[in-house]
DNA sequence: GCCGTTTTCGGCCCGACTGTTTTCAGTCG
């Protein structure tokens, strides 16, 4: 079976988390976090690679190698084995819970001998935890808050759940008159797929006041913690939200330190020490003098450390550092970026509107082109049929009279067989304009065979793009299992377009294979699947997907105009 | 474990907050 980067990332971050619970080195824990994020964002393939390949990837070195090495060879990492060996499975889950590190959680194992989460819940009932040295009774309430933080919002939140309870708490801010900036921070500005706290951040002159201000919301609930110049709360439903306020003349400064990743953070301030500067939520210091040299906005604090301004999706150490000091920044795509939206539904199956509202909404989007692609009758659920499908040419056609400026597509949504096949025959594909193939059943084939099943939809000649390509639904279904780099370079050479599903509770493809993708030289679709006219704002969540994928407009189909689509479909046909 | 105009050892980002501490360690981001 190929390893792929992926694969190979996860590995190097569970060594990563087994070598802090057992108490090495916290820079050899960095080492394997770092190696782990170099060889996820590396652009090449690392199976297959040579020695000096895998050395050439940056952060990775002898030791590093040596264990990659054994990685691909044999299929396993014998350190990792041993590792596995000896710290019990539940030992893993404790330090995941909030408040309970790798210290404090080895030596309540090693005093207590605890090893899972219910042992530790006994212990903190007969208060043994109060006795060991460090620790004391809020302690014990502490963890015990956390674990059920952990068990109620274990599962982190989705993008656009977060992104709405964090405007609505902005919203609830603004009224109080010593904010002078606010902002979302953290993962959230970074729009991560999904959130674990928000994080938000305002400047003022009166930072008590707006923390005062804060805590009296409506959807505020218990404080966790409270200081001068930050405050964590749990909204009511659970949600925690830290709050920072900073001097309005370190807005910038402080935006990039609370916006992140912690990767990044510590590459640009690494980056400051070697300027003889030092960075902080404050500013940028000179090191001798502290005195400090930019911080109002974050292009300045940048440009200082001689590089510009990284945006935020791209901040997670992936190599945006240094491809911002070397100027080859990605020119990241944006909304307004799109031309068309090439995977929409109506009511004739599942969607909710009928398709003159769903076309109207579009051409008020300002596009240039709207494909209609309702369900193909091999979903059985549809109701669908053939002739149906074929008689909404004639809807399209009046419709396209109605809207001049907005070229409508004639498509439809199939649905991908066990074996690969799509719905109807390639005569009847041959009289539409646009043909999107997902899968929709099935999800539990074997590797081999969902990637047999999803190279062969792509070889169909009326196959223009794959829709969802995992199938996943965050936090209710997982991806199908296949193969990324086969399906990356098959897609390639058949020519077909891999779509970024907007929808929020798929985000499909998820950028870090868009960034694999890439680098295959894949053309991407990005469609908002809208089942009705509200799911068109979902559009964000996939441009987000693109961004932290590192895309630019050239590489996405529905960034072209229309006559570059069509030759992208004729060339497909012509296979 | 990685790395090097501080180069083969000794560093490795920085500060807020909490709880248990009389000066600091652990956790978090």
């Amino acid at each position: 079976m190929p390893k792929t980067n992926e694969d190979v990332a996860e590995l190097l971050d569970e060594m990563a988390e087994l070598l802090a619970i057992s108490g090495y080195d916290p820079f050899r824990v960095r080492a394997y976090e770092k190696a782990a994020r170099a060889v996820a964002a590396y652009a090449k393939d690392i199976d297959g690679m040579d020695d000096a390949g895998i050395l050439a990837i940056p952060t990775i070195g002898k030791g590093m190698a040596v264990r990659i090495r054994e990685y691909l060879d044999t299929g396993a990492m014998h350190e990792l084995e041993e590792l596995r060996a000896q710290i019990p499975a539940g030992m893993r889950e404790l330090i995941h819970i909030p408040g309970l590190g790798p210290k404090k959680a080895r030596i309540i194992a090693e005093e207590l001998n605890i090893s899972t989460v219910e042992e530790l819940i006994a212990a903190i009932g007969e208060h043994k935890l109060k006795d060991i040295k460090g620790l004391g009774l809020k302690t014990e309430e502490n963890i015990l808050r956390g674990i059920e933080q952990l068990r109620q919002h274990g599962d982190r939140i989705r993008v656009d759940i977060a992104l709405a309870l964090a405007e609505e708490l902005m919203e609830g801010l603004k009224s109080c008159s010593a904010v002078i900036d606010i902002a979302t921070a953290g993962s959230l500005r970074r729009m991560q797929e999904t959130i674990g706290d928000i994080d938000i951040l305002a400047s003022s002159k009166d930072a008590n006041g707006v923390m005062e201000a804060f805590l009296e919301l409506e959807m505020v609930g218990r404080t966790i913690a409270r200081g001068d110049t930050k405050c964590s709360v749990l909204t009511l439903r659970g949600m925690q939200v830290d709050l920072r306020v900073v001097p309005p003349e370190a807005w910038g400064a402080a935006l990039i330190y609370f916006t992140g990743s912690k990767a990044h953070n510590v590459k640009i301030r690494g980056l400051a020490l070697k300027k003889k500067l030092t960075l902080n939520e404050y500013g940028l210091f000179k090191l001798d003098t502290k005195t400090r040299v930019a911080a109002r906005t974050e292009e300045v604090v940048y440009k200082r450390l001689g590089m510009p301004w990284i945006p935020p999706p791209l901040r997670e150490d992936g190599g945006e550092v240094e491809a911002a000091a070397g100027g080859t920044l990605p020119a990241l795509i944006a909304e307004d970026h799109l031309k068309g939206d090439l995977h929409t539904h109506t009511n004739l199956t599942d969607g909710q509107a009928p398709i003159e509202e769903m076309v109207d909404a579009a051409a008020k989007r300002g596009l240039e082109y709207y494909a209609v692609t309702d369900h193909a009758e091999g979903l059985p659920m549809m109701r669908v049929t053939r002739e149906k499908l074929l008689a909404q040419r004639k809807i399209i056609d009046a419709l396209q009279k109605k809207y001049p400026s907005m070229t409508l597509l004639h498509g439809m949504e199939l649905n991908i067989d066990k074996a690969g096949n799509v719905d109807y025959d390639v005569d009847t594909l041959a009289r539409f304009d646009w043909l999107n193939a997902s899968v929709h059943g099935l999800f539990n084939l074997t590797r081999e065979e969902q990637t047999k099943r999803i190279i062969a939809a792509m070889e169909n000649p009326h196959v223009h793009a794959i829709g969802h390509p995992t199938g996943r639904q965050i936090g209710r279904r997982q991806p199908i299992d296949f193969d990324p780099e086969a399906v990356f370079a098959a897609a390639v050479r058949t020519g077909t377009a891999l779509e970024i599903n907007c929808f929020p509770d798929r985000q499909d493809l998820k950028s870090d294979h868009v960034r694999r993708a890439r680098e295959h030289g894949v053309t991407f679709t990005i469609s908002t699947d809208a089942h009705s006219v509200n799911h068109f704002r979902n559009v964000r969540y996939g441009i987000a997907i693109a961004q932290r994928g590192w895309l630019e407009p050239s590489m996405v189909l529905n960034c072209k105009p229309l006559s570059e689509l069509k030759e992208f479909v004729a060339r497909k046909r012509a296979r």
